[in-house]
RNA sequence: GGCGACGUGGCCAAGUGGUAAGGCGAAGGUCUGCAAAACCUUUAUUCCCGGGUUCGAAUCCCGGCGUCGCCUCCA
């Protein structure tokens, strides 16, 4: 099976490495691994990290949708400075510091929605593989030991930079050599190996205690669920110098093989025109946007609403479109429930299969979403019109929930019900009995047009959260 | 200073050579006792500014202005 074996569009990525679009070509038909940088568990993500694994979660469900066998694997950085520096503050362990963080970190993907990666795998499981592939550096000429920390030669990759672009003879030597970074040859050169410091978390190996440096983490263990040289990886832009950089430098410099095909880079998010920033009050977290009463559902369709390549602005006044524009797909569905179908066979087919086609069409375009979401609104707009027409035929129902739920296998936003669990807007009010009863009582009212009566009910159902529509059907509600 | 991305209607946002998708908002209309919802119509002769290439440019080139970001462990 090829990625077009099913007839649709051939799938295009931009490509940072080359910086092109490039048609995707899986190393193994109908199957594709995909690495993506996960996070560092000291603190909860932000909705600039929650961008990242949104757009990550939207390029596998959009593979899948393609029928491709997809490989995720999403690493867990649980040892690195800043965990290290909590634990030593709070005089706990590495793990009683960072498991509470991974639990956080799952919760809110699932709050988002975001589809479990295969693989989680964390840094200090993996500790043996990254000293095999520092040791495989070593026998190669690429790395050098110096009082129990092993650098990598950046002099030894004649390719080093190619991700990025960047130069490092214009970096300035010997300015920033940090404190723990010892006795570099040359102060480009990266860390694989640190040399254990007083009271700090360390592990064997054969240049003595140690703790492993970042980049060589998601080096290993990549090629340990995905094999020495895989597909696709993804991060923020933030990744590409140095650490997509360094990964590709360390990986095939060990290896002698290309390591990865296809890097897509998702743009960062910025809040108000401006990076978020602890300091400008303008970084939100999940729990944030809870407190605030933001609809979850909404934060993920305004991620999905701008391409990922593309810089997020993130505003509540943004966040209220996505608010609208859900609302309006809602409506569809819950004037779609009370339409009736007639005799005549299906009049929407045509209009499902065009939803079907340009949909992929879009997200085989290098994710485009955008337009992707066009093709959702135009089939709404379709099916709206044939209800109003009463022209629904035999099986149109059917139709229309399978075709929207095509598209949600990729968009994930568009079922209400599958939002609802977490039912906080239910439990104040009335009952569905009592809704019942005033419904009844005001078109009672109407039907002897005691008008003032009827807008008297229908204000106390709205103030309970309920929502009247008239229709010529009679009356229909709904809780908003 | 070096490197890069971006600048499309009130807001969000596609489109990267062929004559401006979509959503939100706003205005008018149909429907309604009034609403709500839906539908219809309108809302960028124009894509930051100035040159240039071209039969033709939002899309390519040059020069400005502005915004955002990266420059050794931040998605």
């Amino acid at each position: 099976m090829t990625e077009s074996s099913e007839g649709g569009p051939e799938i295009h990525f931009y490509n940072t490495l080359g910086r092109r679009r490039e048609r995707l070509r899986p190393r193994v038909p109908g199957r594709v691994g995909v690495y993506t940088c996960g996070p560092t568990v000291y603190a909860a993500s932000h909705i600039g990290n929650l961008r990242t694994f949104v757009f990550e979660d939207l390029l596998r469900r959009a593979l899948e949708l393609r029928g491709l066998e997809v490989t995720q694997v999403m690493n867990l950085t649980d040892v690195d400075d800043k965990t290290i520096r909590d634990a030593k503050e709070t005089g706990k362990s590495l793990a009683e510091v960072t498991d509470p963080w991974v639990d956080a970190f799952f919760r809110d993907l699932d709050r988002l929605h975001v589809q479990r990666a295969h693989e989680y795998p964390r840094a200090t499981d993996h500790v043996p593989e990254m000293i095999a592939l520092v040791e495989r550096l070593i026998e190669r000429g690429h790395a050098y030991e110096r009082e129990g920390s092993v650098f990598f030669r950046i002099a030894s990759d004649e390719d080093y930079g190619k991700l990025s672009g960047i130069d490092l003879e214009g970096v300035q030597q010997g300015e920033r050599v940090a404190s723990d970074e010892y006795g570099k040859d040359d102060a480009r050169d990266f860390v694989l190996w640190k040399a254990a410091k007083e009271g700090e978390p360390s592990w064997e190996s054969p240049w003595g205690e140690g703790r492993p440096g970042w980049h060589i983490e998601c080096s290993a263990m990549s090629m340990r669920y995905l094999g020495e040289s895989f597909d696709i990886h993804c991060g923020g832009v933030d990744n590409i110098f140095p650490h997509h950089d360094n990964e590709i430098a360390q990986s095939e410099s060990a290896t002698g093989e290309t390591f990865v095909a296809t890097w897509l880079h998702a743009e960062h998010l910025i809040v108000d025109g401006q990076k978020m920033s602890k300091s400008l009050g303008n970084l939100y977290t999940l729990d944030d946007l809870l407190e605030r009463g933001v609809d979850l559902r909404a934060v993920r369709y305004l991620f999905l609403s701008v391409h990922y390549r593309q810089k997020l602005n993130f505003t509540f006044e943004a966040l209220d479109g996505a608010v609208a524009a859900l609302r309006r797909l809602d409506e569809m569905r819950f004037r779609l429930d009370h339409a009736r179908e007639g005799e005549g066979g299906p009049r929407l087919a045509k209009a499902a299969a065009v939803l079907r086609r340009d949909f992929r069409a879009a997200l085989a375009d290098d994710l485009n979403t955008s337009a992707a979401l066009a093709a959702v609104h135009g089939f709404v707009r379709k099916v709206n019109v044939a209800i109003e027409k009463v022209e629904l035929g035999r099986g149109d129902k059917e139709a229309v929930t399978s075709a929207l739920a095509d598209a949600d296998s990729v968009l994930g936003v568009l079922d209400p019900a599958a939002w609802d669990a977490g039912g906080d807007t239910a439990g104040d009010g009335l009952d569905d009995d009592a809704v019942e009863e005033l419904v009844r009582q005001r078109q009672a009212a109407r039907e002897s047009r005691e008008f003032a009566e009827a807008d008297r009910l229908r204000d106390e159902l709205v103030e309970a959260g309920i929502v009247l529509e008239d229709t010529p059907q009679g009356p229909r509600w709904k809780r908003r």
